[in-house]
DNA sequence: ATTCATGCAAACAATTTGCACCCTG
DNA sequence: CAGGGTGCAAATTGTTTGCATGAAT
């Protein structure tokens, strides 16, 4: 890990990441950060969420419509998207079964870093409006 | 669905991805049929991964360095994919365990229309590389 | 002072799209 | 001949990067 030094941005991005239950986009902490610090560059907001990745404090969860979108949450769980609206909800950490997390190897084919588990469907929110 | 004529060419990238062990990005499907239709471009190639997702003949696994892959093999399976390498590998369907494919709704959350287990990690190939 | 952090704009890379033309039914 | 299907190139979009400047140690 790079050594680093302070800075007020990132501490804002991390801090707002753990603060939201959303998975935010680059361009989502930008534009709610934007207000506080007017002279906020997109850049820097990529910058920091790659560092803040690669320091471990918060991680990928996937690539929605084009973006990518993060979790600080850093306990292991499920993650449940909207293919509709594209939502992404945390689960509890109960629906990752330990005979998933507990594969720390599988023969042939590697070594297990993380375990990604993904429900997609239709959110609840999205349902309803269909119905009307 | 919406109503299609024959393609050559779309038979072609059909038949291609059946065939291959691979979980082919467009452009990678693009070169491998570019000597047999030399008149391929990558629009359409792009154009009909898209029409044979929706039709439900592929899907996408997702997104690895910036680049869409999907799999022709529409059984569900998890997969394991590598780090450093990025290859994608199918596991046998019995690592997908009946508790988490039988979870078609999750209260207050939604329904599920497809469950995506992947794991992530380091393939044997590359694990080698790095002991030499 | 030295190294890190940032704004800005240009560069990149994957994907999409408009349009004219060809092919299938 | 009507409605796909495609090549081509331009447009879009998310992300990265080079550089000059400002901040942290």
């Amino acid at each position: 890990m790079r050594t680093q030094n302070y800075s007020r941005k990132r501490q804002a991005i991390y801090d707002l990441m753990l603060s939201t239950q959303e998975h935010p986009s680059a361009e989502w902490i930008y534009t709610k950060l934007k207000p506080e610090f007017p002279d906020l560059s997109l850049g820097t907001v990529y910058r920091n969420l790659k560092l803040l990745e690669e320091n471990g404090a918060i991680r990928a969860v996937t690539v929605i419509s084009g973006s990518e979108h993060y979790d600080a949450i850093m306990t292991p769980h499920p993650h449940f998207i909207c293919n509709l609206c594209g939502k992404i909800q945390d689960l509890p950490a109960k629906f990752l079964l330990p005979e998933l997390t507990s594969v720390k190897r599988i023969r042939g084919v590697g070594q297990i870093d993380l375990t990604s588990l993904i429900y997609y469907g239709c959110c609840e929110e999205c349902s309803d409006e269909n119905k009307v």
